[in-house]
DNA sequence: AAATGATATGTTATAACATATCATTTGGTT
DNA sequence: AACCAAATGATATGTTATAACATATCATTT
């Protein structure tokens, strides 16, 4: 069930910074949620519309941006750059460094999923970056298109 | 010598409007010029500040909007979206629609070039977003890393 | 020459996105 | 309790971009 799937995520969160001085606090929590059960990404002040709207309490948007840069930094989210929205990461716990997110999104439905390219096919790009006497890091994909479903309401 | 090659871009775009009713004006140009001779990509407001600079006229932020949404319809730019900043097309002239327009950014000098990936290593990453469910269409690709120099440089 | 239409630009306001700075609160540690 | 670091609040400001409306410029028709 994905309310038990969203507090799995955030107990791992937890754990992983039981020992630091991090904490995962109350609405950190909140805001990862907001983030998990959205079913398209948001824009930094949609997160906090939907912060006040779920829980009856304004939150400002500083706070939501510092977040969001927390998450970033423990790669618990990413943001679209070329949307300027925000995504939980999808992966999930232990070993993910994401140093170069990779993601699908859908520009009718707005649905951005995250994917892990082949090295193989990340290697063919870093292989004709170097040829043009560049040499790529942490390059951060958003490829563009249609999901199924859209393609098939497509008038 | 580059003065030369900016005029000739500029010749071909007036050609290219000589029938219809859209015109390359002074603006334009100078704008189209502003970025053909920059090393780096610019912001709208950089643009404008340049355009202040080299002809003692201001410009409102406004109209240096406006002349980059004309260039990026009419293939003369492109927009950065993952620094808000803007540079020359550099499929000068005739054929080149830029559907899917790729570049490699250098994350220390801010160079950016615009290079064309096979349809070979293209292909494979169509191939990756319909096994998800996407299918791609217009996906700008902004590749990081370092350039030659600036790896040559490093500290 | 005057009227018209199309394209381009000016002007002002505002939306949308993001960071800087300093004060205060919170929660754990000694 | 006293302390300290982390987190949050509050306010101001910076940056990027569009909306809405008015005016200018230039080519075409009358
Ligand atoms: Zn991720
Ligand atoms: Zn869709
Ligand atoms: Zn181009
Ligand atoms: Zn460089």
């Amino acid at each position: 069930m994905k309310e038990q799937w969203i507090e799995r995520i955030i107990e791992q969160a937890k754990d992983k910074y039981a020992r630091t001085g991090v904490r995962l606090t109350t609405k950190r929590k909140r805001i990862l949620k907001i983030l998990l059960v959205s079913d398209i990404p948001l824009s930094a002040y949609e997160i906090a519309d939907s912060y006040n709207n779920a829980f009856g309490e304004s939150i400002p948007e500083m706070t939501v941006y510092r977040i969001l840069n927390f998450f970033e930094q423990e790669h618990l989210s990413h943001k679209l750059s070329s949307t300027n929205k925000y995504v939980p990461c999808s992966h999930h716990s232990n070993s993910c460094t994401c140093e170069a997110p990779q993601f699908l999104i859908c520009g009718k439905c707005q649905t951005a999923e995250e994917i892990s390219i082949s090295k193989a096919v990340m290697g063919e790009l870093e292989k004709v970056a170097l040829k043009a006497g560049y040499s790529l890091d942490e390059s951060q994909l958003e490829l563009k298109g249609l999901c199924n479903k859209c393609i098939g309401s497509e008038e």
